[in-house]
DNA sequence: ACATTAATGACAGCATGCTGACGTAAATGG
DNA sequence: CCATTTACGTCAGCATGCTGTCATTAATGT
C-alpha cells in the first residue's frame, strides 16, 4: 500500500524509518562492541581511521563521520590517554597531527570485524544484493544532496 | 562498482552510508524548523503525537521514537513548559497522562507541514517512486529485524 | 612577498541521550 | 482477592553532540 501514496509521503515515511533504524543500527553495534569497552562513538572513529587509506586528522574524521570537529577532538584526545588511537606527526601539516590506530586499536578492530562480518551475513539473509543496492544508490544520493 | 562486492560489504557500506544521511536529515530538519525555535528532539516529538491517533503518554512516544522515556520526559516537560505541548488526563490510566498539542503547538506542526512537504517533493525529484518504494520496505525489513 | 582568508586546536556552555536506582501505581496470575 | 510482576514518574550521573569564541597556523590570491 505505500506504493498508492503520493511520493513525497512516501519519502517523509522513509525518513521517520530511517530514523528509526539509526538508533537500532546504533544499538546492534554498541552491543557487539559492549566488550571490547567501546560505544558507538568511538566504534565509527576507530571504522573511519581504519577504512581510511592516507591516514586522517581530526578534522577530516569530523567531514567523514558529518560531524563537528570539536566534537570528534573530544573522543578521539580520550582514546589516545586509553591507547586505542595515537597521534602521529603528519607530513603535510604541521600543527593538524595523523591520528592513528594504536596496536592495541589494530587489535580491538580485527576483533570487531569478527563479529561485525557474521552480524552483517546474517542481517542480510534474506535480502536480495540487487535491493541492497538500490537503497545504497538512493541513500548516496540523498546524502549529495543533502551535503551542503 | 558496489554490485560486484559481497553482499556483506554492500551492507556495512550502507550502513555507514545511514549514519551519514541520518546526520544530514537532522540538520535539514533542524534548518526548516529553526525559524519555528523547534530542535530534532521538538520536532520529532510532535510529530510523533501528530500522527497518532489515540494519544500518546510519555513512555508511548519513547517507543514510537525508539528512545528512552525518560529523555522523552525531559524534553516533553519544558515543551509543556514553553506551551507547545499538554499534559491531559488519561482515561485509560491514572497517573500516566496523555500528551496532546496545545493551540500553538498544532499551529506549529502546521507551519511546519508547509515547509516540510515542498522540501519532501524537491528533495524527490529525481527519484523514482519504485526506489522509494523498495528502500521503504527494506528499512522497514531491516527495523523489524532489529527492534528486540 | 604580503595581505587576506581558511583551517585548526582549545575551551566554554548548553542540549540531548543513556543507564541506574527508587518509590509508587497498574496489570497480571494464582 | 491477594501476591507478584510490570510500568511509570522522578532524580542523578554521565557520554556525546552542537555552537560560539579566540588565538594561531596554513593556504590562497594578488
Amino acid at each position: 500500500m505505500p506504493s498508492h501514496y503520493p511520493k513525497r509521503v512516501l519519502f517523509l515515511d522513509l525518513v521517520l524509518s530511517l530514523f528509526r533504524l539509526n538508533g537500532l543500527l546504533i544499538s546492534e553495534g554498541d552491543a557487539m562492541t559492549e566488550k571490547l569497552g567501546l560505544t558507538h562513538a568511538r566504534w565509527k572513529v576507530i571504522g573511519a581511521i581504519a577504512l581510511s587509506t592516507n591516514g586522517l586528522t581530526v578534522p577530516g574524521i569530523a567531514r567523514v563521520l558529518g560531524q563537528s570537529r570539536q566534537a570528534v577532538q573530544r573522543i578521539t584526545d580520550v582514546m589516545v590517554e586509553d591507547g586505542l588511537l595515537l597521534y602521529s606527526p603528519n607530513p603535510r601539516h604541521k600543527r593538524s597531527v595523523l591520528v592513528t590506530l594504536s596496536d592495541e586499536g589494530v587489535t580491538v578492530y580485527a576483533t570487531l570485524r569478527e563479529i561485525q562480518d557474521p552480524w552483517a551475513i546474517n542481517a542480510t539473509d534474506d535480502i536480495p544484493t540487487e535491493e541492497l543496492d538500490v537503497a545504497l544508490r538512493l541513500v548516496r544520493r540523498l546524502i549529495q544532496k543533502f551535503d551542503r
